[in-house]
DNA sequence: TGATCATATCGAAGTATGTAGATTTGAGGT
DNA sequence: ACCTCAAATCTACATACTTCGATATGATCA
């Protein structure tokens, strides 16, 4: 199961609208925190907020220089969760559809 | 917003590993209700909760047969969501960083 | 060494989500 | 008609999430 909950807690972090686009603004390059809440209307400490979630679950990377926090995709990660997606999504010979043990159960277990 | 909202509603479901695996179930083609409920350590309502939500997004069509109900992906809700996630994680021209009057509010007010 | 500015953290409130048991619906079979 | 089975819906509850105002931290500057 972990296999799934650390690509999913990505997924996560991308449910949210306002996370997406905070992705979106980040895309041409680094950002810092004010530069990002000047485009949004939210206060400070709930960017504050979804930032930390998008560190926590790997998706961008933080800077710090003097006062300022500038952030960056984490391209590793994206192009991680990019991959996950697809091998959910397409056929394969090792799904675990095909297995016929397979149970939600064992894996909880093992996370 | 609705741009974002409705490619955002699908990863909001696949943020939960359990709805991640039960897609992934289906990578491989059609199954019933009964089947994937067997592989997973969870109660027929909860289920059914699921696979609602699962279909609420676009991501499985459902399909009816006497008393049992078929799944399947629909790729093109699964195309589309991929090429968002490429738009919003790449670098382009006419990205929402660089347009200068760029507010969410305004977004909001026309969801 | 204060004052100020950029962020982070804390605490609280309202809302959404995940889950299960009980009930309902609707198709088939006897 | 009645029973049974698959699935959906309803109700309730515990947990998680979003949000904000207030406060804390920590860097820079006068």
């Amino acid at each position: 199961m972990e296999y799934y909950s650390e690509n999913t807690r990505v997924f996560k972090a991308l449910g949210d609208p306002k996370r997406a686009m905070i992705v979106d603004m980040l895309s041409c390059g680094e950002l810092c925190a004010c530069k990002i809440l000047e485009k949004f209307e939210m206060s400070q400490s709930t960017l504050s907020h979804h930032m930390k979630l998008l560190r926590a679950c790997g998706l961008v990377k933080a800077r710090e220089e003097g006062k300022w926090t500038y952030y960056t995709l984490d391209m590793e990660t994206i192009d991680r969760t990019k991959r996950f997606f697809d091998e959910i999504t397409c056929d394969k010979e090792d799904c675990i559809c095909k297995e016929d043990n397979f149970c939600c159960k064992e894996y909880s277990e093992n996370e």
